[in-house]
DNA sequence: CCGTGTTGGACAAAGGATTTTTCCGGCACG
DNA sequence: CGTGCCGGAAAAATCCTTTGTCCAACACGG
């Protein structure tokens, strides 16, 4: 059942069906509601393929995802942003488009998206410093909002991003708060903007109270539960051992957790722990009292905010670049307390 | 750059170019390497939307996420299978769209994709005992693969499973191996298909050794790391509790250690734990010695495979259903031990 | 009664490829 | 030398919708 099936079915051109269809104003109200009807009756769906074609829009987003080997870690936080992003596209009778490539050939995929007309713009994930996708995009010209910021990237662009810098200084100052001064850092990946961000917050915290820093406490790694668990083993092996940590997950937490109870330590009393907390809904910090004190920031509400500003930016595309900083909110939890006595 | 630019820069016409581009044998050898050259020279692609308009395919894979409600969990082990499946659409220059829907928008979803012809067709995720899906993709004649099976299903359909059953009636052997009689399972929610087969496992193996069953030491609820704890929090405290336990995932066995650890055990020797591990990229079972023995199969190979599938049925229309079977495989961890004396 | 303005709708082109049909020149064969 | 066949390439139809242009009919004012 096509357009041409129906305008002979209702004795009218296809244009007219097309435009009634479209709510075009030079049809006749009377006309539309029996096209209308017929079109229902009839079960009719305009076939996407040739509206693309015919409007040259995609009705479509991309997303690229790059992995640089097999065995390269997906991000956790991947399933859950998507989920987000993917509300906003099904409410906006958008699709998603997802491209899963080796890294060195991502850049001939956006490019090959933006030729083809795949899509009508995407998302950027996971930046990193001078992240080469921002100029390239721009010099495709292919409609574009990061998730996160690039450091060192010249030039507006659209972004959301939490504001980690603040997060981290605030997960920080809390501990601070309580009397800790020996706090260490279990950040994520440093290429990643996201985790220079925080180490900053991290330093800042420290510097406003002249609590000096120590390469020792900070460590820097994939937010795997592994990862953070050898992280901590190490620092709480130290001869000067921290009594709080800032962790970069909420897997990076539960490891750095089981690190401290292998210790033979209490978690929350000898040794306190602060994590970043997505929200993640397979991951949740407990539920009445959440186990990790955490900064928060649903990343799935982040996925809505970032399609929204894309479809935005798709249908205004002379609007100028957007940007949107989120607060993470701290959340009191079980792991942190006031610092022990020495 | 398109077809007919490029037909009337080589002085061709633009059947020509098509037939030499697409390898058809009425053009001649000498015009046809004249026509690659000229194509790779002006970095011609072909209009991917006039392509599937003009051939009927869509070049393109479904999968759809249905979503109860906003704050309900994402699989956790989506972002591992949907790389897999990637990787595979990525090789042979298939799209994957993505639909993210409440759930009582899936049917409408299917129905959409087969009518606009967007996608030639479609993954199954996270099949239910009975799934709906199954009739219904049939019924709209949509060509599909199911990640899992379906008890209760009539008819062959095209599958990729893990044996679930297998793989628990192994890790309850194991542990039966190692004189545990008090064998606890934490299972995934038993309306999914492969909870059901997990504990349908779990009892043959204690049939099999004569082991009573205990409806005391069977839960079944989210995998997360808090439901695994809760659940091995209210078993330990029976007053005959067990002394292993069987879990259903990475995350529901860290919920479980984090339980035996509270409850002053200590894991791999008072209590055993083995688990069901789907090998997620940002979840290892640490590495050189893994954390937890568990049954381990990789849920990012069976994206690939089943993404392979699909393909090769939506090539070949009029083949027969195709059944795939994988083992998973005992990996021994450090979180099991023998039997504790009493 | 005629010119003008509005309305409702039809016609045709465009969008970019594939596929079918048609055409033409050259060669082989009788 | 005429006919038939065939390879190579062009032309046209097809896929389905949107959209700019145009037309016919009607109403209305002068």
């Amino acid at each position: 059942m096509n357009l041409k099936d129906l305008a002979h079915r209702l004795n009218l051109s296809p244009t007219t069906v097309s435009r009634a269809l479209n709510g075009y104003p030079e049809v006749n109200e009377a006309t539309r509601e029996r096209v209308m009807a017929a079109a229902k009756e009839h079960n009719y769906h305009p076939n996407s393929r040739a509206i693309r074609l015919a409007t040259g829009r995609a009705m479509a987003v991309g997303h690229v995802i790059a992995i640089a080997n097999r065995h390269e870690i997906v991000n956790p936080v991947f399933a859950d942003f998507i989920a987000g992003a993917g509300e906003t596209y099904s409410r906006n009778d958008y699709d998603m488009l997802l491209s899963v490539v080796r890294d060195e050939d991502e850049a001939q995929t956006y490019r090959n998206l933006r030729v083809k007309g795949s899509v009508d713009g995407v998302i950027v994930h996971g930046p990193r410093e001078n992240d080469p996708r921002i100029p390239l995009l721009r010099e495709i010209g292919l409609p574009f909002v990061v998730h996160g910021r690039a450091t060192g990237a010249t030039g507006p662009y659209s972004w959301l991003d939490v504001n980690n810098r603040r997060a981290i200084q605030q997960a920080t100052g809390h501990l601070l708060d309580l009397g800790h001064r020996r706090i260490a850092l279990v950040n994520g990946l440093e290429f990643m903007d996201f985790a220079i961000r925080r180490r900053r917050g991290y330093l800042d915290a420290l510097a406003a109270r002249k609590v000096a820093s120590d390469a020792a406490l900070m460590a820097s790694g994939e937010m795997t539960e592994v990862a953070g668990f050898r992280a901590a083993r190490t620092m709480l092996a130290l001869a000067d051992p921290p009594t709080a940590f800032v962790a970069a997950s909420m897997l990076s937490g539960m490891g750095v957790r089981r690190a401290i109870e292998g210790a033979g330590l209490r978690l929350g009393q000898d040794v306190s722990v602060v994590i970043f907390d997505d929200d993640l809904s397979y991951m949740k910090n407990g539920e009445e009292r959440p186990i990790f004190t955490a900064m928060r920031s649903s990343v799935r509400e982040a996925g809505r905010l970032v399609a929204e500003m894309l479809l935005h930016r798709i249908a205004h595309p002379d609007a100028g670049p957007v940007e949107q900083l989120l607060e993470a909110e701290l959340i009191l939890g079980r792991s942190t307390g006031p610092a022990p006595d020495r």
